[in-house]
DNA sequence: ATAATGTCTCCACTAAGTGGAAGGTCAAGA
DNA sequence: TCTTGACCTTCCACTTAGTGGAGACATTAT
């Protein structure tokens, strides 16, 4: 299968599908006489793993990693599971680091009029 | 005061001054005879003042705009208001994704056993 | 005088792609 | 057969908000 095809199937572009083979996460299976990318069920399923992974918002070095685990028969779920509660942990950090933000922003701009006066406690506050 | 100074005082790396001066965000009040940058205390408030918009996640051009109001003496509150409205928005749309992946990502960890065995949920629901 | 900082400019790098240019390839229609 | 349009190739530049380092000049301390 062609890159085009592939990206529309998987539902990336085919810029990405191209990165992803530069960075050689997901190469292709290999090269028509033409020079043409194409790609076997086994590379569109990385490829699809690696969507789902991305969309879970894993890092490329994590989907690398991943990838590796997925298609190592010996790997363990513990395995898998240090990197996902690795991750896990970031992303509540960030939750709660853009709650408060958005708490201490939410206050802010309840406080402030709006209005025509020049009078602003947003502006207030960050100086 | 030379960038050093002022970097210490005001909580950001010389590096982050001298590129805040480079892109035009806060100049330096001028320029030693040896061509040293020096800030005196209105661009020291402006840096003082951005690195608070950036703390609440103000992208840069967001800070330029609203270091323009901070200097304007006809802006109203409303300017003000609707950027800082606009900023809340983005940030409650990122907290209302990550909450939804945390979640999501949350259940597959909970779901994985982590032991010796190569079964794993998490890798299952990638693939 | 010399050593230790401080500062200068310039270049490269980060993450994860995206956009575009210039050119080669393939299938279909006139 | 020629051409048109869609598809593919590589390569380079650009994005955010800085960070790191090299090589050179300036200032300060001993």
């Amino acid at each position: 299968m062609n890159i085009g095809k592939v990206a529309r199937e998987v539902g990336l572009t085919t810029k990405t599908v191209r990165y992803y083979a530069d960075i050689g996460l997901v190469p292709p299976s290999g090269r028509s006489k033409s020079g043409y990318r194409t790609y076997d069920n086994v590379a569109i399923n990385k490829l699809i793993f690696v969507k789902r992974a991305r969309s879970f918002d894993f890092t490329i070095d994590a989907c690398k990693e991943l990838l590796g685990l997925y298609e190592a028969e010996n790997r363990t779920s513990a395995d898998v599971k240090k990197i996902a509660k690795h991750h896990l942990g970031e992303i509540k950090r960030k939750e709660e680091d853009l709650k408060k933000l958005r708490m201490e922003l939410d206050y802010l701009v309840r406080a402030c009029a709006g209005d025509e006066r020049s009078d602003c406690p947003i502006i207030d506050y960050l100086s």
